[in-house]
DNA sequence: ATTTTCAGAGCAAACGGTTGCGCAAGAAAC
DNA sequence: GTTTCTTGCGCAACCGTTTGCTCTGAAAAT
């Protein structure tokens, strides 16, 4: 609780000169900056944080928002990645994080501007969220510098895993395979998505593959359930697709328990194929196919574009940033060429 | 930007009237206190954090000590569930939370103390880290109000997975199984794997079952390679265990692996248990019979108690909570009565 | 008519730190 | 011996809020 106003008077100097020699300023003394330095300790001097934020008009934070509704936030593997990588990236930089309050229930609730306004945060960081809500677009369309994740705004900074090229990757490898009955169970309509239905047929029209309709259906992310119902669909089809591709390594898992519930065997009747590169998944036997999302790449180049906008932004460029994944070939599409 | 004093020139009131209004103190017409909110929306308002905390010397925001190194913190499947829980629980009361900077980089870092104090935490939460690192130990002796996960500190609320009995469970299921012969790969040493021994020996000692100590083996956490290779090991022995636990959900893949990779069958050959209840594993086959951790309750508990000890210091106890987990009956543990 | 009460509002200090500017004194240049 | 630099430090304003105390005028009580 030792103050600026303790050590100046411990030390018989000003205020002043304690908090230049404290911040290393040149026009003091080594002599007084060492004994400053010296009181400080002894007096256990803390700085404090609201009286220079308050005076400097900079926080040194960044607020995060990860929206948790559904849980889907922290304990969603690829953006746990990213925002480990996040994290690390910019408290080496000197910046501390704090999450952007979303709770529903708070009796005057802020919006999320008013939240990163009142912590006068100096940038935030925008992933997992419904991007279409009103109050997004409120905070992503104001002054604040912001980093979109896996979404593109106008003017703004983004960072995207590379899902169509990702998209088009795997569903390439399929067909170098063998394969031409490919059925793609896709999650719900979101940037993300879309990228990777564009992946999708982008590989499938270039080899001149008609995917009809039937085997290209919707569920939700993460969920085993809807996979595993989508599944069982898709192998009662009179022509039943000889492989299957889903919209994460998670519900692929419902996939696979579906196919192997009916008597089928993977690879060998129906070959399947996840996304993300989910490190559990990555474990089983037989390994997954799917295409490793580069997290912590991303939480990186998310960190140090932000920094760069906030530190400077007059020379940093505005872009979208798009960081490819990679194949990771396991063993659960067959070769049946 | 603007502040009371634009509102209180608008008004032609003085800023103290426009905070009181503002925050509803009753010494304030509600005339005057009407004219007052509507200049402040008509100004875009937004309260200053860093000026409030200076003068309340109070932040609402809570640390939270989640150390990533290697990786572990937020990617680590319980801890991000704990968190997670943690989070929601504290932002419905109003608090936000920040990260304590662990960056080692940093060129002048401050202690994990030192970054409390800076910021007026109001309170901290440790979870997930080397509990005996000196840092920690300044931390948690101080004055600040923190609670820990899943370790005791003397005079300190922790909230505890309830391990022992988790493992005692889990230890005697298997027994009730028929199993004699169990072998345990467990963690590095911490408070929860000298709790979970315990379970484990408490079970078999009351059954009066004599585990050999070749088959007690200590790898590290979360390591498929370590769990695969002591696994290996293990099935090297002249007398075979006939069912082995591991440490977690995640390296007890790693096991399986290497069973399977001897030839043999999961539960007809060797039965398998894990530890946590992670959620991408409960959805494999055969389902792998478990110990769910319960984060959600954990994560709430710990809100709530350091809330409690935030606000209301003198009548919070002391005191250790233990939050029991479940067994999950999953296939991997055969019957071999 | 005088005193008491009270609601409503303002004064001013304080929270802890930062920083542009000014000033003094000694060193260097003339 | 005067002028010019240079070094080291202090002055004082300011950041935006909060809050105990004071003040005023009008209503209520006497």
């Amino acid at each position: 609780m030792a103050s600026l106003k303790d050590i100046s008077r411990q030390c018989g100097v000003s205020v002043a000169t304690v908090s230049k020699a404290l911040n290393n300023h040149t026009d003091i003394s080594e002599e007084t900056r060492e004994r400053v330095r010296k009181a400080a300790k002894e007096l256990g001097y803390s700085p404090n944080f609201s009286a220079r934020a308050l005076k400097t008009n900079k926080t040194h934070g960044i607020g995060v928002l990860f929206v948790d509704e559904a849980r889907s936030g922290l304990t969603h593997d690829y953006f746990a990645g990213v925002l480990d990588s996040f994290k690390s990236t910019v408290e080496d930089k000197g910046y501390d994080i704090t999450f952007i309050n979303c709770s529903k229930k708070q009796p005057n609730r802020m919006t999320f501007l008013e939240h990163v306004r009142y912590h006068g945060f100096d940038g935030v960081v925008i992933a997992c969220i419904d991007f279409n809500a009103p109050e997004v677009a409120e905070l992503v369309q104001s002054e604040i510098p912001v980093v979109t994740i896996d979404h593109l705004f106008n003017n703004k900074i983004a960072i995207m895993s590379d899902n169509i090229t990702g998209m088009t990757e795997l569903t390439q490898y399929c067909i170098s395979k063998g394969h031409k009955k490919i059925a793609y169970v896709h999650g719900e309509p979101s940037t993300v998505t879309t990228a990777r239905l564009t992946g999708f047929y982008r590989a499938t029209d270039k080899k001149g593959i008609t995917i009809p309709d039937e085997y290209v259906v919707e569920t939700k992310y993460r969920d085993t359930k809807g996979t595993y119902e989508e599944t069982l669909n898709l192998l009662k089809l009179k022509d039943r697709p000889t492989c299957i591709l889903y919209p994460d390594d998670f519900s692929a898992l419902g996939g696979m328990n579906a196919i192997r519930e009916m008597g089928l065997k993977i690879p060998e009747d129906i070959s399947v194929a996840g996304y993300d590169g989910i490190n559990a998944v990555s474990n089983l036997e037989p390994q997954l196919t799917t295409i490793v999302q580069a997290t912590d790449q991303i939480g990186e180049r998310a960190a140090k574009k932000l920094i760069s906008l906030i530190e400077k932004p007059k020379t940093t460029i505005i872009e979208q940033v798009v960081i490819p994944g990679h194949l990771r070939e396991g063993k659960t599409i067959a070769d049946i060429n």
